[in-house]
DNA sequence: ATGATGACAAGTT
DNA sequence: TAACTTGCCATCA
């Protein structure tokens, strides 16, 4: 499995509703998968979350996608193997205020961002 | 065209 | 209480 490194037609649907919600995200907050699943309607698969992420990943730029406020819902950076360094999504958490010790965001709970809930 | 996989989550057993 | 199974959409082989 690998990114579509071209923008093809990938960015359709569901991959362009799940960037344009982690976009949303507030600086010095976090999501998680299964919020913005929910928040685009129920279950539509918060591993298809992840997948695009994954696909955002080498955005970069005005139309950056902050991916590293996205999360599990145990608070943990399951994806930090997937950017740069294996550090740099605790990196730019932690330079927005956001604690991370082992792969954790501490105070998870409050730096929670529910989509469905702050944006309607 | 079919099968398998993926930065997950929730419900059941 | 912990572990297992299923669902979801899109992409790759």
């Amino acid at each position: 499995m690998q990114t579509p490194k071209e923008p093809t037609e990938a960015h359709r649907n569901f991959f362009r509703d799940v960037h344009e919600v982690v976009r949303l995200v507030p600086r010095g907050r976090v999501t998680t998968y299964g919020a913005i699943a929910h928040y685009l309607g129920a279950r539509h698969g918060a591993r298809m979350v992840g997948w695009a992420m994954m696909a955002a990943h080498p955005t970069v730029g005005p139309e950056a996608i902050p991916a590293y406020r996205v999360v599990n819902r145990l608070g943990l950076l399951t994806g930090r193997l997937h950017f740069a360094t294996p550090t740099a999504m605790q990196e730019f958490l932690e330079a927005e205020g956001i604690p991370v010790v082992d792969d954790q965001v501490q105070d998870f709970k409050t730096r929670f961002w529910d989509p469905s809930v702050e944006l309607g």
